[in-house]
DNA sequence: AACACAGGCAACCGCAATTTC
DNA sequence: AGAAATTGCGGTTGCCTGTGT
């Protein structure tokens, strides 16, 4: 019961691929009585083919609506944001591309688009940025900002030393390279601050006030989870399903424009509260006698931009250009590895 | 020139869903 | 209502071609 037998197994039935001549007697045959019965199909049109083979050789190639040939950049942006609302569900995702099949989508997919996506880092089937290869490159993050709020990271005393300034301006440094690598992974370090026994130092990680790189509306769309998924699509079922009019999804990953990780500014000192997210703070020259931060490029050795330009991930990168050739990193990188050692011992977390 | 290897793609296979009787 | 037949879908296979050695 159940199941029928398979045409494929009627004994004399050709595989494999297609000819010419059986081309063209599908195709007349489909022209003059259209398709119907596929089961009956071949033996009507003389074809030594089973009904689903024909069938698939109609729908897949020989169909005069077919269309072949290079995806545009719009028809790849289609494809990425339908992939990422509805999964491998081809038939589907042909449907909101006139003249593409299944098949051929599901190919390119397999073969293109799916390496593109992970030499991005982007998780082909969760649209995810790819953080299980980053697990060590989040506990590092975690470490870093437990070892500021404990006051390990470089010389313990954060707010009377001046190397220790340079450390934390380091260390602002890795955590925004490692929010460009993965920006929704790392997360707001002020997570981190509870259960210091130093409020002080709390004032300066407290104005760490980082930000998800804001998403444009594509990186938005392939970033839903399951259950947004979910919803998007039931409310689809609900009404015409029209494509928003995202631009290329590609573009989205070339200029991440990345928050201000931290502002180390009197003002700040004073009030608790850290900057607008996305921009630099004061820079002081000085540290002042009443305990509060000052830095300067010079004595952290980093050049940081004016106090409302954007930074972009050009910027940092040359930051951290800057970082690894700076000699006294060295001390910086000392403190890091030991602190992050196996014999260390365990953080508060 | 010959061989090995990798990538791309058409086609196949098996299962699920749907339709027919 | 339920079995059988048919269609559709998605994963996989294997052939063809291009490239490197």
């Amino acid at each position: 019961m159940g199941r029928s037998p398979c045409c494929d197994q009627d004994k004399g039935v050709k595989k494999g691929p297609w000819v010419p001549e059986e081309d063209d007697k599908l195709t007349a045959y489909i022209e003059k009585n259209g398709y119907g019965n596929w089961r009956s199909l071949p033996k009507l049109a003389g074809l030594n083919r089973c009904g689903k083979s024909c069938r698939l050789r109609w729908m897949n190639y020989l169909r005069p609506d077919i269309r072949r040939g290079e995806f545009s950049d719009e028809e790849e942006s289609t494809i990425v944001r339908l992939h990422a609302l509805l999964g491998n569900k081809w038939s589907k995702i042909a449907s909101h591309l006139p003249g593409r099949t299944d098949n051929e989508i599901k190919n390119y997919w397999n073969t293109h688009m799916r390496k593109k996506m992970l030499q991005m880092g982007i998780d082909p089937i969760t649209h995810e940025p790819r953080i299980n290869d980053l697990s060590p490159i989040l506990d590092v993050s975690q470490i870093l900002a437990a070892a500021i709020v404990n006051g390990q990271f470089g010389n313990s005393n954060l707010i009377n030393n001046n190397t220790a300034l340079e450390d934390l301006l380091k260390l602002q440094l890795i955590h925004k390279m490692l929010q460009i690598i993965t920006p929704k992974a790392i997360p707001n370090i002020t997570s981190f601050t509870t259960n210091s026994l130093n409020p002080k130092l709390d004032s300066v990680v407290n104005s760490f006030t980082t930000n998800s790189v804001n998403p444009k509306p594509e990186q938005a769309a392939i970033q839903l989870n399951a259950n947004e998924r979910h919803d998007f699509i039931n409310q689809s079922a609900n009404e015409d399903f029209m494509m928003p009019p995202f631009e290329n999804i590609w573009d989205g990953f070339e200029d991440n424009q990345l928050p201000g990780l931290v502002t180390v500014s009197q003002k700040n000192l004073n009030s608790g509260t850290g900057m607008m997210p996305g921009y630099y703070g004061d820079q002081l020259s000085e540290i002042p006698s009443n305990g509060s931060i000052s830095v300067s490029p010079e004595t952290s050795g980093l050049n940081y931009p004016g106090t409302t330009q954007q930074l972009t991930g050009s910027d940092v990168l040359e930051d951290w250009e800057k970082f690894l050739d700076d000699e006294t990193s060295d001390s910086c990188w000392k403190s890091f590895l030991d602190l992050t050692s196996p014999t260390s011992s365990p953080g508060p977390w």
